[in-house]
DNA sequence: GTCTATAGTTGGATAGAC
DNA sequence: GTCTATCCAACTATAGAC
């Protein structure tokens, strides 16, 4: 059915269907057989590739990591104007709620995937990496809403950027369950206005009052 | 091994079992098999006080929630002191913390049957009221806060509620990545205090300045 | 009414064919 | 080097014994 490929290629593209499996169905709907199966391959190629299960999930772990690192740099495009804090804010978390509210599936995934390695001891660097990649993803997004405004925090910026990363996954959680994105946009929009006060210099650019 | 019992009494005895597995070992150790075993019972036992697999799920669901519901009614015993409101803001947050600290695995349980219940189109009402309860425990928590502190809010205590609960989840969630409880409990003393601007009378209890 | 013994399904892993 | 055919373990569910 499937031509024979070299190893690595078989390996990107199991990979991908495992992770075009766990996004539409979780994390458990994750077989070496559903795998196979989707990717049109007989079942012992997938071990052929992966040495077994576990190896699989670790790579498709890392992998939605590596995409959220790439995602988290293309939404870090500076505007031409240069806007004041709380404006610069409200643009960083707004934009990145929009590309949250696109992909509900790929989130639901991460949290699965993060409560997955935290039960499986060997997966433990994957959780850690997990947040690592997030935590330096919300500093480069609130540093340089700052940097746009002129404006200085008065705590340091990983604490504000942690208190941020947590504040977005509860209201993304919640969201995953209620659905309102009206209300998520709204309380990320008053934790922009918490935010802006953080700051010993607010900056140059202030709002027309 | 085990004597006869009747079917209410092994009902509630399997349900235990279940929930023990689980915050032990995670929602995907729950297995009937595992279940009969850890209660010493035969297999068909299970299958007996439970129609199928989905039921006792559903079922240990519920018993969470319903503890969650008891949690949190016993932690709102009020103080004999009246306080300004961050303080009590401060007791609110670092009482809920301490408890939250001392049930590791059944917080991580938590999100496992969120994330679970989201997946599974037959337990979807399971993560609704997970969130329905939880928002009335945080709207009753901060209510009493602001009521000892005799203070007023500026918004709708529900809204309040709805940010501070999904910046606890938040910031559990990460604590059980990387176990930090000493910066969790800072960002929760800081949300304290970003709380208590949220109001349009701080009431008649002023802090010491 | 309560529990046991057994059937049938799905899953991870591997020896060996090409 | 790549893939197929097969094995064995673990699971859910049920028919029927006591």
């Amino acid at each position: 059915m499937s031509p024979r490929l070299p190893v690595a290629e078989r390996r990107a593209q199991l990979l991908q269907t495992a992770l075009d499996v766990a996004t539409k169905d979780g994390i458990a709907a994750v077989t070496v057989r559903r795998v196979a199966e989707d990717a049109g391959v007989a079942l012992g190629v997938v071990h052929y590739c992966f040495s077994d299960k576990d190896e699989l999930l670790a790579a498709m772990a890392q992998r939605i990591v590596d995409d959220l690192v790439e995602a988290g740099a293309a939404g870090l495009t500076e505007p031409a104007t240069t806007p004041d804090l709380m404006t610069a804010l409200e643009w960083a978390l707004q934009g990145l709620w929009t590309s949250i509210e696109a992909t509900r599936d790929a989130q639901l995934l991460t949290y699965e995937i993060t409560t997955f390695a935290l039960r499986q001891p060997a997966l433990r660097a994957v959780a850690d990496r997990q947040y690592q990649v997030s935590q330096e993803a919300a500093e480069g997004l609130i540093g340089i809403a700052s940097e746009l405004a002129g404006a200085t925090w008065s705590r340091p910026l990983a604490e504000i950027a942690a208190e941020a990363l947590a504040f977005v996954d509860g209201v993304t959680l919640r969201w995953l369950v209620d659905g309102d994105g009206v209300a998520a946009r709204q309380r990320l929009q008053d934790f922009a206005v918490y935010l802006a006060g953080q700051v010993s210099d607010p900056g140059p650019n202030q709002p027309a009052s």
